[in-house]
DNA sequence: TATAAATAGGATAAAATTATCCGAAATAAA
DNA sequence: TTTATTTCGGATAATTTTATCCTATTTATA
């Protein structure tokens, strides 16, 4: 469904939320560990969501990575992937037209229409917030 | 969402299914030309497809590629998908754990549940004869 | 100011996917 | 039986994705 990447980037962002909630940044090498992800390519992962804005870096010593607080709750799951995969998931032409179009519809079109707009609506209304809150309080796992 | 392989075997099935309403059989040159796809490739998928039930090959002399008209009906897009994407898509992790599991839920598993029970449901209950009809009746296009 | 710790980013490398090429095998028709 | 046509299947190449490595730059603290 999403890239490696992608997913990488999603279970990132949440590691990094809930350590901001204490107050704490952590490190490509922390994140990877807790993700279970190749640490360098991570690492080039975790630019492209500095450069769209849904974490903070902070260079040098006692750096890391962090998210305001009062910023967790308004990160959507969609803004993530955007960043990484682009909205082709839910915007492209499922067998590949080259655009997804109503007056020039492929032959799942219509069938795939609701699955996407499913797929984008929970995207869109999914935050940082409620997906870091649940692995706090170990009701979901980010990793095996 | 799907593999360019998918796409291009989707397609392909789709024009096999409505060359075969006609009683005749296509290669794999005017199929990729049909659906806008590399030959050499199109006719690896085709392969796959083969070994997997979904289309009948014929050998040699006026052969090519046809489906039994009473078949596809019975051809889902889950069956095809299969065949070449395999299962994961709809029945993995949405984040890459290992494998989906209630008891040990990523932080997307109930968000995606719906949705991907929602692409399951497509796939496994959208047959080859509807696409192709659309087609047929020109409400529906394989390229561009 | 010097040092140590951390991200940034460029250069590669490995693996997977996508794509091409060509000869072998099968088969219908002449 | 020969020929032309067509799928099959192995080898290879190109591209994209995934992954690693190394150096430069930044920055807090001693
Ligand atoms: S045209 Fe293919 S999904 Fe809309
Ligand atoms: S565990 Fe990730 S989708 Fe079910």
């Amino acid at each position: 469904m999403f890239s490696k990447a992608c997913e990488y980037g999603i279970k990132a962002s949440i590691f990094i939320a809930i350590k901001s909630y204490d107050g704490k940044r952590v490190s490509p090498k922390e994140i990877s560990k807790e993700i279970d992800s190749p640490q360098a390519f991570t690492a080039k992962i975790l630019q492209a969501l500095v450069k769209n804005e849904v974490v903070n870096s902070i260079k040098g010593a006692y750096g890391g990575f962090e998210i305001e607080i009062n910023k967790i709750k308004t990160i959507k799951l969609a803004q993530i992937v955007n960043a990484i995969d682009g909205d082709n998931i839910y915007n492209g032409c499922g067998l590949g037209l080259h655009k997804c179009d109503e007056n020039h519809p492929c032959p799942v079109h219509d069938k795939f229409k609701s699955v996407r707009e499913g797929l984008k609506d929970m995207l869109e209304n999914t935050s940082l917030e409620e997906l870091a809150l649940n692995i706090k309080s170990g009701t979901s796992y980010l990793k095996i």
